[in-house]
RNA sequence: GGGCCCGUAGCUCAGCCCGGUAGAGCGCCCGGCUGAUAACCGGGUGGUCGGGGGUUCAAAUCCCCCCGGGCCCA
């Protein structure tokens, strides 16, 4: 019992119900799991480390969906090419963001409250609920279109084995000499009570806050001053020096009684905002000439704080701080609040004052202001102090652009805090090393990453937080000693038991012993920023150390894609944590994919309000196709979302469809028996198209492993795309269409067959990674209906591998001349209005390029069979040489500057010798000769060539010469073409009466005497064509046929009928 | 302010690494096909390759400067 394909032409084509019927067939049959057995049974490994989605919302962005479509692409390729590949993919759970919904959902307004009216118990247990609700429904979207990955088994930051894995690393940077507690200037948020890190600081307003030009005494002279500006008054009690650009210019400048030393660049500036128009430059000076003047604080007697600040009271050069766009070139410094200056307070061994407390408030050391809110009270009081001893030169408002919490919008501050750091700083020789090593696609994410490390800062690992791995330090009550636990048992071996859970506020009550003193030892309250989380996941995913075997087999990671945000964010931060535990980058290559950007090309976000949800995107367009789509895009670079750009990618899929349901439909009515019938089979019996198709399809296998290895995967997509619907549908099957009509079983019928099988077979399998729905769809019902062997799923097959014995890259590169001159050809014909169907005598062609001319004559049969023609002449230019008469007319604007007063000698020329000029031009680029006396040389520049084909000639110039098509008809053309008008006319009325493909019927055909004639000639033709038991020539059709109509061909009426009939088929 | 990326037809984008006659799809106009058909095919239309300068026989492509957009920093 011979096996042949499905026929998909019975069924009307709907990709969502494709791909629903193939996710059932999925489930029904555990083919993932099967995928993956067969994969942990190779020896290859290949491990893909998933960079973990953020589980703070339960819908997926878009981009998050191309991301992990990209990975899934590539898992699926290396699965089929036998790779045992490591999926399992990874959920980020811990942060203040998702703190921050929990905050909103239970009406936090203030930290504390956390404490004292929730309960830290209770916080931890929403904020886990909230994650594992968001993991679920992420976790379904990501099925939902297809994504292969261990999603019953995902690594979760959040789990006990994972906080114990992160920790280690903890313990291995303090072994290492590289944790250290510090201060750090930060922003920070009073009502969070946390600090942001840099990338935190995001979202701005427009606030208005003073703007104060305040006068410092210079000490030792009478009545003259630094004036400083400042928008911050409040940080005036902390301020420890100034700073000046050491080549800038600055004057001495007297104001009333008063010297002023400021900028020259500020001066008039300054002036004019404090509208003072009476004043005198005394002095010029260079700023570094101001280096060690020493001033008094207008406040010192009313802040403690400056007894201890007030040695440091001078100016220093600072040329990073100050500007010549703003200010007065001389810049108060409070290393405690700011960035700049703590890192020249470091350098001058000045401490970071902080005057302000967690919550916003002035502290004791603030004095006169304690307990006053920063951007308030203490501004006021502050500025009114400064006033009353007259030491403000003006007072004004500014509006600008102040940082806000991007989760509460509360003003942020700057403020020096103790924070617990990993000196990564020291670590800048191997990292570079190692990112060296890393093997970067696209290539200029490396030099990204590199610029990045040359700006290495030392990492700030504490937050203080709650919803977060806790930092594993515990200190000593009695003797201050530090402790950094590595894992659980770690803290049971120091006296601790292990909590219900490592969260806070469990792991708060753990107390330890201390090793130096046997006193108490109890945990900083701080838990560890979240880009710690991620940045462990490559070995604490694998449960190491507590499981070393893992790790120990699986590394290095082969690969990880993510976003090019992610150079400075996960990509960095696996980095760092590889060389602060390893000493190496865990990762080898690096995929990078661009940002999902909205139709207008900016992101797209929720609250622009530009945002496509993920639901709506898979209601509205099939799965395979917003994934084709995803891919097709340069992987790298931004995507611009677009439902035109998804409606034609759909419309790629219609062509693919109709291919796919074209072959099956031939294939199953002929019982084409793929097992029986081998390539091998039918070699000698294959035409060029089945060669040159073949040819191609091992160029299309070649070219799409070289582009997936090379993970170019979009490289491959658009070759997938060109060979279905360029190759397989716009040129093949065209070609081959009427051998596979006849009704007998052929040879040359059985090699179409086998060709068309091997390419769709072969282009399935390497589809699958793409579109995996739709090529297990094609598996099931026509694959692996036609061979007992084929495996359960397209997804357990083997990846193709190129076979050279059926490249033919001349044969290739022949067919690419043919389609253009075929190209040309149809556009000869329709410019003469010979339709296509009407066969014509002759075409010629005079081609100019001796490859062109070489293809056409070894694929010459294809040609007249393309073009309809019963003779094709091949030849060069000469072929057409004498049978067209050009007209030549000059181009004055060419001509006139070149040959000026001999112009009138050239223009006789050229209507002396029209053709002789043409043909020299045409054929050979150049005309020269001596005219006159005068040299001439003409170009196709200089005279605009036209042709005049003679009246039976109608003529088609392109790149590769021209092409010619004889228009005049004969008897048996125009017999023939009319028979073709009769049949396709035929055809239009067998669809309409509903017959199968298969039915025959009885024709009446009554009308124009020459039509009739036409047909009686062709009888054979038309019977065969329209499966015709009978054809009743000259009759009318009587009342009982399924269908009668009235047609005009040629201008004349002509009547046909049908109706259903029993074989067989018709005989003379 | 800095680093990197992008800027090509009305629209979406290939081509740029490795210089050699500007391409595709969509749109629009015209035509064809009708046994893959609520499809499909062919032709036409349309471009200062963001702008300027340089290297070169030759630049969309290599180099420099500028402009606009994106990402990441500051």
């Amino acid at each position: 019992m011979a096996r042949v394909p499905g026929d998909l032409s019975t069924e009307r084509y709907d990709q969502f119900a494709l791909e629903e019927w193939v996710k059932r067939f999925w489930e029904d049959n555990d083919v993932y799991r099967k995928v993956k057995e067969k994969s942990s049974r190779s020896q290859r490994k290949m491990y893909f480390l998933d960079g973990p989605p953020y589980a703070s919302a339960k819908s997926i962005h878009p981009g998050t969906a191309w991301n992990k479509v990209v990975k899934d692409v590539l898992l699926r390729y290396y699965r089929m090419s036998g790779f045992n590949v490591w999926d399992r993919p990874g959920y980020d759970t811990h942060g203040l963001p998702i703190e921050v919904k929990i905050e909103q959902k239970l009406g936090v307004k203030v930290k504390k409250e956390i404490q004292e009216r929730i309960g830290i118990d209770r916080f931890i247990m929403e904020c886990k609920r909230f994650v594992d609700e968001n993991m679920e429904a992420m976790t379904r979207q990501f099925r939902e279109i297809g994504v292969f990955m261990d999603w019953d088994n995902p690594y979760i930051t959040y789990t006990d084995e994972y906080i114990e894995s992160g920790w280690w690393l903890v313990k291995r940077a303090w072994e290492r000499g590289l944790l250290y507690e510090g201060l750090r200037v930060l922003h920070w948020c009073p009502r969070c009570e946390t600090t942001l890190a840099d990338y935190e600081v995001s979202e701005y307003r427009e606030l208005s806050d003073p703007s104060i030009y305040v006068k410092f005494p210079v000490k030792g002279r009478e009545r003259e001053y630094l004036l400083v500006w400042t928008t911050t008054p409040w940080t005036l009690p902390a301020n420890a020096f100034v700073m000046a650009h050491p080549e800038m210019k600055y004057v001495r400048v007297r104001v009333g009684g008063d010297v002023l030393i400021l900028a020259k660049a500020r001066l008039e500036h300054v002036m004019r905002e404090a509208g003072v128009t009476d004043y005198e430059v005394l002095e010029e000076l260079e700023g570094r000439e101001l280096e060690g003047l020493e001033y008094t604080h207008p406040l010192e007697d009313l802040v403690p704080a400056q007894r201890e600040l007030s040695r440091f009271h001078r100016v220093v050069m600072a040329p990073e701080a100050v500007t010549p766009y703003e200010g007065t070139g001389l810049v108060h410094a409070a290393p405690g609040h700011g960035t700049v200056d703590a890192e020249v307070a470091e350098k001058l061994g000045a401490p970071l004052v902080s005057l302000v407390d967690d919550r916003g408030f002035m502290t004791e050391g603030a004095g006169k202001y304690r307990g006053m809110y920063f951007r308030r009270e203490a501004n006021e009081a502050i500025v009114r102090d400064l006033e009353e001893r007259g030491a403000v030169f003006h007072k004004g408002v500014i509006v600008h652009r102040y940082p806000v919490c991007w989760r509460c919008k509360t003003p942020l501050l700057l403020r020096a805090t103790r924070q617990w750091f990993i000196a990564v700083t020291k670590l800048k020789d191997e990292l570079v090393r190692e990112a060296d090593k890393i093997e970067w696609r696209p290539g200029w994410a490396k030099e990204r990453f590199m610029n990045m490390l040359r700006e290495l800062r030392d990492w700030v690992i504490s937050r203080q937080r709650f919803w977060g791995i806790p930092l594993p330090v515990w200190v000593c009550r009695s003797c201050g000693y530090k402790h950094v636990v590595g894992s659980v048992k770690e803290l049971e071996e120091m006296g601790g038991r292990r909590p219900e859970n490592l969260h806070r506020p469990w792991i708060d009550e753990v107390r330890l012993r201390c090793p130096k003193c046997g006193g108490v030892m109890e945990r900083v309250p701080d838990v560890l920023d979240v880009w710690f989380d991620s940045g462990v996941a490559f070995y604490a995913s694998l449960g190491y150390p507590m499981n070393r075997e893992l790790w120990e087999r699986l590394k290095p990671v082969d690969f990880i894609v993510e976003g090019h945000d992610q150079i400075r964010g996960w990509f960095f931060s696996l980095l760092r944590s590889g060389v602060i535990g390893f000493g190496e980058a865990p990762y080898r290559r690096v995929l990078v994919h661009g940002f999902m950007l909205d139709e207008q090309g900016r992101e797209m976000h929720k609250s622009l309000g530009n945002y496509v949800e993920f639901e709506e995107l898979i209601s509205k367009v099939p799965r395979d196709v917003v994934r084709l789509w995803l891919l097709q895009n340069t992987v790298w670079e931004d995507l611009r979302f677009s439902w035109k750009g998804l409606d034609l990618m759909k419309r790629d899929f219609t062509v693919m469809w109709n291919v796919f349901a074209f072959a099956s439909l031939y294939m199953s009515l002929d019982r084409f028996d793929p097992e029986e019938t081998r390539l091998e089979d039918v070699r000698e019996h294959m035409e060029v198209e089945d060669r040159w198709l073949l040819s191609r399809l091992q160029a299309l296998v070649e070219g799409y492993r070289r582009a997936m290895e090379d993970l170019r995967p979009h490289e491959a997509a658009r070759a997938l795309r060109d060979f279905i619907v360029e190759d397989v549908s716009r040129w093949y099957v065209r070609l081959v269409r009427r051998r596979v009509w006849v009704e007998e079983d052929t040879p040359s019928k059985r090699a179409v067959y086998a060709t068309l099988y091997t390419a769709l077979k072969t282009w399935t399998l390497l589809a699958a990674p793409f579109i995996p729905f739709t090529a297990e769809y094609f598996w099931q019902k026509l694959f692996r209906k036609a061979e007992k062997e084929a495996p359960e799923s397209v997804h357990l097959a083997e990846m193709p591998e190129p076979d050279e014995k059926w490249r033919d890259e001349r044969l290739e590169r022949d067919m690419e001349a043919v389609r253009s001159i075929v190209e040309a050809a149809l556009a000869a014909r329709q410019k003469a209005g010979l339709k296509l169907r009407r066969p014509v005598r002759k075409v010629i062609l005079a081609l100019r390029r001796s490859d062109y001319v070489e293809a056409a004559e070894r694929l010459k049969d294809l040609i007249a069979r393309a073009v309809n023609a019963k003779e094709v002449e091949v030849g060069g230019p000469e072929l057409l040489g004498g049978a067209l008469e050009y007209r030549v007319e000059p181009d004055y604007s060419a001509l006139g500057p070149r040959y000026k007063r001999d112009l009138p000698v050239v223009l006789e020329l050229l209507k002396e010798r029209p053709g002789e000029i043409a043909r020299a031009i045409v054929e050979r680029g150049v005309y020269k000769t001596v005219y006159k006396g005068v040299e001439v040389e003409l170009t196709r520049d200089d005279v605009r060539i036209s042709m005049e084909p003679p009246e039976w000639l109608s003529v088609e110039e392109f790149e590769g010469g021209l092409v010619a098509v004889d228009k005049r008809i004969g008897r048996e053309e125009l017999l023939e073409g009319i028979a073709r008008e009769v049949v396709r006319r035929v055809q239009a009325m067998r669809k309409e009466a509903g017959y199968h493909v298969e039915d025959y019927v009885v024709v009446w055909l009554r009308g124009d005497p020459e039509v009739e004639e036409s047909v009686k000639a062709m009888i054979d033709y038309v019977a065969r064509e329209v499966r015709a038991v009978e054809v009743r020539v000259g009759e009318e059709p009587p009342s009982d046929a399924d269908v009668a109509r009235e047609w005009e061909v040629d201008g004349e009426k002509l009547v046909i009928g049908l109706k259903r009939a029993e074989g067989p088929a018709f005989k003379r």
